[in-house]
RNA sequence: UUGACAGGCUAUUCCAUCGCUGUGAUAACCAGUUAUUGCUGAGGAAAGUCGGGACAGCACAGGGCACCUUACUUCCUAACAGGAAGGGUUCAUGUUUGAAUACAGAUAGUGCCACAGAGAAAGUAGCCUAUGUUGAUUUAUACAUCAGCAGGUGAAUGUGAAAACGUGAGGUAAGAGCUCACGCUGUGUAAUGGCGACAUUACAGAGGGGUAAACCUUAGGGGCUGCAAGAUCAAAUAAACCGGCAAUUUUUGUUAUGCAAAAUAAGGGUUGCCCGCCUGAUGCCGGAGGGUAGAUUGCUAAAGUUGCAUGGUGACAUGUAACGCAGAUAAAUGAUGGAAAUACUUAUUGUAUUACAGAAUCCCGCUUAUUGGCCUGUCAAUUCU
RNA sequence: GGUCCCGUAGUUCAAUGGAUAGAAUGUGAGAUUCCGGUUCUCAUGAUAUGGGUUCGAAUCCCGUCGGGAUCA
């Protein structure tokens, strides 16, 4: 069993990585989210690195953005499981993932929950 | 008691589980990570970035111009376009209070004042003909009458946002502060009160519009840029620099596979090779330099917060006691469950805890957004004594 | 986070502080046509917002709101 932490390091943070995210992944959407995807060469840290983006041009107040980030990060914390026992067993290969929130409006958490779950199941469809 | 207005205060609390930021302790090892555990973690505006500072870098002998900025007084403050207490002016009320106030200078100069009007700053196509003069009529001339010029004047009418202090009387050819009476507004001098702005009184003398949020003048202030400032460490990559090593083919001399001299496009790309075409004086290693990705620092103990006392009308100051109060960086402060309290309701219970809003170097102000509750003051209405 | 700039009809632009805020285009109606287009006529519609200065403000000054640019 993994234990449900959201370190710093499970985060995506570096420049040069989100650059080449966007230019060379795979992205489908699954309302309310858009999902990024792309597969790297592992070298050391967790098997998946994700990137959680809420536009300010969608959402205006600063309090409602900063509320559906951890909703997201919340329902991403208590789910990740589902993807890490799956790319753990892959030795060689790392997953970076850009979860983009394109809502306008702010939803209830159950909500953000159910359909994170779907995504991830989803992601792990795809790969095999 | 209710309502309105103004001002101030406050921003639900606790427990459990799973997580996040910072930090202290302990343990482990791969020596900067992990694990355990303790403490800690968003506002009154964190917002707008409007004003001012701290701090940092650059510049700087001193002064001036330019540019920006301020503009009633005294005080408070580190400082301010902020605040406190006053003064003047304007408006409302209607006789005493309230509100607003970028509130230096229009007699230093320049510009502008549409339309209308004679005229928008020393002015008429108006009025007058006393005085001088020209002409005409009449007459012996003069007087007189008419017209023009010089001249005088600044009235009335009307226009306009604004018309040359206002009203009345005198005066005159016509008029005019030209004179007088009563007022209005500036200026100067003196006295009294006030720290001062200023107020009151007396005397003298004046009355050439408005606009400085038009240019401007006077007086005071300002060096410029901002934490993406600045400091330290530093992969990678390109070109240039320095040092070392290596390197193509041909010819000649010499006994020589070696050495010396001279000449030479060697290599790479284009399908493995050849031709052709393109590119092209090289390749490797190291150094120094620069400082990108990134990391560390700047970074949070401070013009500190709260209580009490003293001084002051007040802003505030002084003294004393307690407290030790976020520090992230594609950016932490969250999720779930339960309890208490409050409000509303269908009163077993159920619903809600909301508004505005999220630190980004720090601080002081200002401005703007805003729900519910509490407190204070003023005014109005009603009831009771 | 800092520093600047700009807001005029549905759209693109004008307008010296001077009054009905103008032009093109769009939209609507009418005329022309057998019908549509072209053309002609008429109408429609705006100074982002709240104050101030001024006789008078789109313009000058201040606050607010919105949009944009730029600095690694």
């Amino acid at each position: 069993m993994i234990r449900q932490t959201f370190r710093k390091s499970e985060r995506l943070c570096s420049k040069s990585k989100i650059e080449n995210l966007f230019k060379r992944g795979t992205s489908f959407i699954s309302y309310p989210f858009r999902i990024t995807q792309l597969s790297d060469d592992k070298n050391d840290g967790p098997p998946v690195q994700v990137l959680i983006v809420v536009s300010k041009r969608r959402v205006k107040s600063a309090v409602a953005r900063n509320r559906i980030k951890r909703m997201v990060r919340e329902a991403y914390r208590k789910n990740k499981h589902i993807i890490w026992d799956n790319y753990s067993t892959i030795s060689s290969q790392k997953l970076l993932l850009c979860i983009n929130y394109i809502g306008k409006t702010i939803v209830e958490y159950k909500d953000v929950e159910r359909k994170l779950i779907l995504i991830l199941q989803r992601l792990i469809e795809n790969d095999e």
